[in-house]
DNA sequence: ACATTATATCGATATTTCGCGATATAGTGA
DNA sequence: TCACTATATCGCGAAATATCGATATAATGT
């Protein structure tokens, strides 16, 4: 866990966003039934409700993913993205025994 | 408490070390005697631990202060700054909502 | 008033980040 | 192979941030 990487992740409103929308997978369109097994939601779901364009929202994926905040799956043309339940803890952790 | 602000703030490693080296005093060099019994310390003290120049340190603590993560206290030409340990908590917690 | 000290602010340049459109890559299916 | 879809990456200009030296402000002491 890079504490940079995540809060240089963090440093960002969408982004932080998009984490808490994640928590959710009601947040976004059902999934198509070929992939109700898999967990996390795909880029274009994530870019419709951002409203960013696709190429920004893929970034910022990447950046959280970088930061090891999100894990990503790919499934044929569809990458998934869902939350690292564990690394967000291990952040928090991290930055409170950091600065408390 | 912006969260916004808080971050950026955070958002750099010397600044978070400051913060880190606030939290005890012996840190830093002894308080002159007629400021023995002013918490905080001053500009200068910090400056020399983080080897950086006095307009960067300056601005700095600014940005610290204006996250709500210090306090800053004048007394004669010395500016003391020192945790806000509520502020603090307050941050964390607040964090830990929202991305928990 | 003047010199000195501590801090804050200004102005400049360098670096980083933002967000986009265009393009590349990779998978799907006719 | 060819079109189509989903995502990733590239290259760009714009905006924000970093850091400095110079200067301004303010307090102190002679």
């Amino acid at each position: 866990m890079d504490i940079d990487k995540a809060i240089s992740a963090l440093n960002n409103p969408v982004r932080r966003q998009i984490l808490i929308w994640l928590k959710d997978r009601s947040n976004f369109p059902p999934a198509l039934p070929e992939h109700s097994e898999v967990s996390g939601v795909c880029v274009a779901y994530i870019q419709e409700k951002a409203e960013l364009s696709q190429s920004t929202v893929s970034t910022y994926m990447k950046l959280l993913k970088d930061a090891g905040l999100v894990e990503a799956e790919r499934h044929g043309q569809w990458t998934f993205y869902r939350r690292n339940e564990k690394a967000i803890q291990q952040f928090l952790n991290l930055v409170g025994q950091e600065i408390s």
